[in-house]
DNA sequence: TTAATTCATTGCAATATTACGATTAATATT
DNA sequence: AATATTAATCGTAATATTGCAATGAATTAA
C-alpha cells in the first residue's frame, strides 16, 4: 500500500527509523558531512558543492531541518546551514542504543 | 523523478545511505532488535511478534538478509533467521564513523 | 500419496520520494 | 524605484516503497 503502520511500533522504533529514513539519501549525508567538514556555517554553496539544482537541495535541508539536526539563519539574501549539536548528540544517543547491541553470543545460532 | 543519482556521490556516501535505508521502517528495527532479543534463532514467530502479513515480513526480511545484517538457515518447513554479527559490526564501524562526526567546534555557528 | 505447514514469490493498489522547471518572496545593490 | 541575487515553494513527472491477497515451492505428517 505503500502506508507504513507506525501505529504499530513503539516510540522508540519510529524514532530510530525516522533519523535512518534522512540518512537514507546520499545527498543528505553528503550535506551533513560538509556542514562538518566546514567549520563556518554554509549556505547555498551546497548546491555547488554537491550536484544537485537548488530546489532539489533545499528540499534536503528542509528535511534536515525539520528533524532538528540542522539549523538556517537568514544573512541577507543568503541562508546560512549548520548543525544543531545538542540534537545530533541525542540523535546519535538513539542509534548507538540501536547499533550498538550486543552481538557476541550471535557467534553459533543457525 | 524519483531516482536516487548515487553516481555523484561517494562509494562511502552511497554505502551509508544503503543502510541507513534499510533501518528506515520500524518494521525492520523491530525485526533486528527482536533477533538480538531472541538469543537463539527465530523463524516465523516474527510474524506474530509483529503485527504485519507474512508476505510483508517475508519481504523485509528479504531487505536485510540482502544487505547482510541477518542470515537465514532452512530448518524442516520453517526457516531461522539471525544476525550476521561479522557484517553487523562492519556496519556498525561504517555508521560510526559518520554519528561521530565532532560536534564541539559547531556551538556558536549561525 | 494426500494433506498440512511454512515461507517465498508474484502481482497489484496505494502512497512516498526524488528531482527539477517555473515561480515567488525577501533582501541587497544600483 | 528598478534590477539582481538567493533561496523557498509549487506543480509535476518518474520512480520507489509498502502492504497484502493469491499463488507456488518445499518439507513434513498422516
Amino acid at each position: 500500500m505503500g502506508l507504513t503502520k507506525t501505529e504499530m511500533f513503539t516510540d522508540k522504533q519510529n524514532e530510530i527509523a525516522l533519523f535512518s529514513k534522512v540518512f537514507g539519501h546520499p545527498a543528505r549525508v553528503a550535506i551533513l558531512q560538509h556542514l562538518f567538514k566546514i567549520d563556518s556555517c554554509v549556505c547555498g554553496d551546497l548546491v555547488n558543492e554537491i550536484g544537485l539544482a537548488q530546489p532539489t537541495i533545499s528540499q534536503h535541508l528542509k528535511e534536515l531541518k525539520h528533524l532538528g539536526l540542522i539549523k538556517g539563519n537568514v544573512e541577507g539574501t543568503s541562508v546560512c546551514y549548520c548543525i544543531n549539536p545538542e540534537n545530533w548528540t541525542k540523535m546519535k544517543d538513539t542509534m548507538l542504543q540501536f547499533l550498538n547491541q550486543d552481538v557476541s553470543n550471535k557467534e553459533d545460532c543457525c
